[in-house]
DNA sequence: GCTTGGCACTCCGGACATTCGAGTGCCAGT
DNA sequence: ACTGGCACTCGAATGTCCGGAGTGCCAAGC
């Protein structure tokens, strides 16, 4: 069927031009792939393909190279995640069981990643809005002075000071301690905010109230939703050409966390692995970048999102298998603490 | 006198080649600044620079670029810091007192040095090792697992999970509770350390061991001195040329906290201004890129340090000032929290 | 004794022409 | 439907040339 074997060129294509980074003729073609036909009926399917839309040509008389549709279609139809080598999986469990903490997850991740795929790496801390409330301490600085202490189900700590209009005496604040733990700890963030806010009358400022509001404050600070950790940018220096059109922007993009955290997220429904190519989505700058994501969390909830940043021109299965394998890991982390 | 106007000519090299980033010839610089001699007595002068290793021409006939040690001398005597402007300053002082709490100053002080500098800022987070202990809390998460809460005053907050081999009641833990903070709180790290271990004879596994040894173990734990921030990458790619020879190393010394910690920290003798010029230091990767740094603190102490990291051929004098300005406002913050 | 104008020399970089080869498209033959 | 052959295209590499910016040096001048 020549359908088929057009698709068995596409993936060729693919493969050889970013393994070469160099536009692919229909001689070498043949050569280094088995498929047993002449470069002249390559050059047929490849007319076909450039007609589609799948592949092109730098100029005449150059080789072909893969457009994002190329990429696109190779990413959806012509590949399955390749496993992890056995050896790979027990490194990525033995670097990840070492973790003391979040943080250390979370870093440990983000270099895994970027050690595994050779790219820049991205992984978003695991988000507040679907964890709990552990715990809420107090601490006196001074007597109208306390440092409000968060503790999330995630591991996650916030801290905050809030000033209080008076003294507070040691008993009070047990008192006041007893009081708002017991509105929210145990809780999921949504509702321990509207039981704090249920606990004292709107625009009373009591110390009740503004700890209640400091706390209520710390929950819904999308500043914590946005934290982002990114590694392995000394990988944009394997960009080589094309430096203002490709490594410029995305070290832009790296620093603007909010737009990292869209390029993360696009398409997140649930842990789906999902895949942005080039031009795909608002961001005319990164339109020679490709975005490899995934969502991850305790128990299959999918609480924040890690992946990788790269050029069009990477090896999407190695990317994916790297991507989703670190993230099964580090769920399964998550699961355990 | 012929020496002083040598070493305007060397200042006026240095200044033109900084804003060109080309060799620059004896007319040129005759035209640009206003010595009142001819080009062929520049000339003179340059020969004289170039013999004494002050300035080198990239090939025969071509203009003159100043070396390593013609910087040196450009910073140590030609340059005083010039005072930034009263616009500066007020934005340096609205950005910074907007910071809600320590991540946030550090966050954005490092913008703010990137912005100032077109370059790549480092700032460290301040050390644990002079800083006191404020308040330890132990939150019970299970009868048997303890969350440790270490508060300084710097404002850091470190917590471990601790396993106990026993359950403990809600009497004992408010009196372990107790136990540690009258020992440690108050008291600077080191000595906290000492009292924490005169508590409980070694080797004991009692909870006040396990608690007391993950204390010590948090309080000494290097990883907490090593924090760092970068910001500003995305000025990396006005590198424009030599992207390999300068910019590869920098990215990867960018993502080896330890390498940037040794850099900001050469010479780190007080909160004195330090420039460290290509060459100079350990690091023949980073023969191109120079350092300006400055320690901070509240007091007129040196907790850490931040500065800037660039090509050798940058502008000092505004690298400097605005490098000591940003050290001058954070101190004041740090000083008033 | 500096400083200066003049002059010959060097060398980089851009413009232009030439060549080479990889690759293509198309057509006729199997 | 595939293949071999052939003419064609175009970029990359190479070579040559020339202009200009810059230097070094020397002899004359202040």
């Amino acid at each position: 069927m020549q359908e088929e074997r057009r698709l068995a060129v596409l993936r060729a294509i693919v493969e050889d031009y970013v393994s070469t980074e160099e536009p692919v003729g229909s001689k070498a073609l043949v050569e280094r792939h088995g498929l047993g036909v002449s470069p002249a009926t390559v050059r047929n399917d490849m007319a076909a393909l450039e007609d589609e839309g799948y592949i092109t040509q730098p100029h005449t008389s150059a080789g072909r190279v893969p457009t994002d549709k190329g990429y696109r279609l190779f990413v959806d139809r012509l590949t399955t995640v390749k496993p992890m080598s056995a050896a790979e999986k027990r490194a990525i469990a033995t670097i990840l069981d070492g973790a003391v903490d979040l943080d250390d997850v979370v870093n440990r991740s983000v270099r895994l990643l970027a050690q595994l795929t050779r790219q820049v790496a991205v992984v978003q801390y695991p988000t507040l809005s679907r964890s709990t409330v552990r715990h809420v301490e107090l601490v006196a600085l001074a007597p109208n002075r306390l440092l409000v202490v968060l503790i999330l189900s995630t591991g996650r700590v916030e801290q905050r000071l809030v000033e209080l209009g008076v003294d507070l005496a040691e008993d009070d604040l047990a008192d006041l301690r007893q009081q708002v733990n017991r509105a929210a700890t145990g809780e999921v963030i949504a509702e321990a905010v509207t039981s704090l806010r249920a606990l004292v009358p709107s625009g009373e400022s009591t110390p009740l109230g503004s700890v209640a509001e400091t706390l209520v404050d710390a929950m819904s600070d999308h500043r914590s939703d946005e934290r982002i950790v990114v590694g392995g940018a000394a990988n944009l220096a394997r960009y080589g050409d094309n430096f203002d059109s490709a490594v410029r922007p995305l070290l832009e993009a790296l620093e603007e966390h909010v737009v990292l955290l869209k390029l993360l997220g696009e398409a997140s429904t649930g842990e789906l692995l999902t895949v942005r190519i080039g031009h795909e989505g608002p961001y005319q700058e990164l339109a020679s970048t490709s975005v490899v994501a995934t969502g991850y969390g305790p128990g299959d909830e999918s609480l924040a999102r890690l992946g990788i940043v790269g050029p069009t021109r990477m090896d999407y299965p190695g990317s994916m298998a790297a991507v989703r394998a670190v993230a099964r890991y580090v769920s399964r982390i998550l699961d355990e603490a």
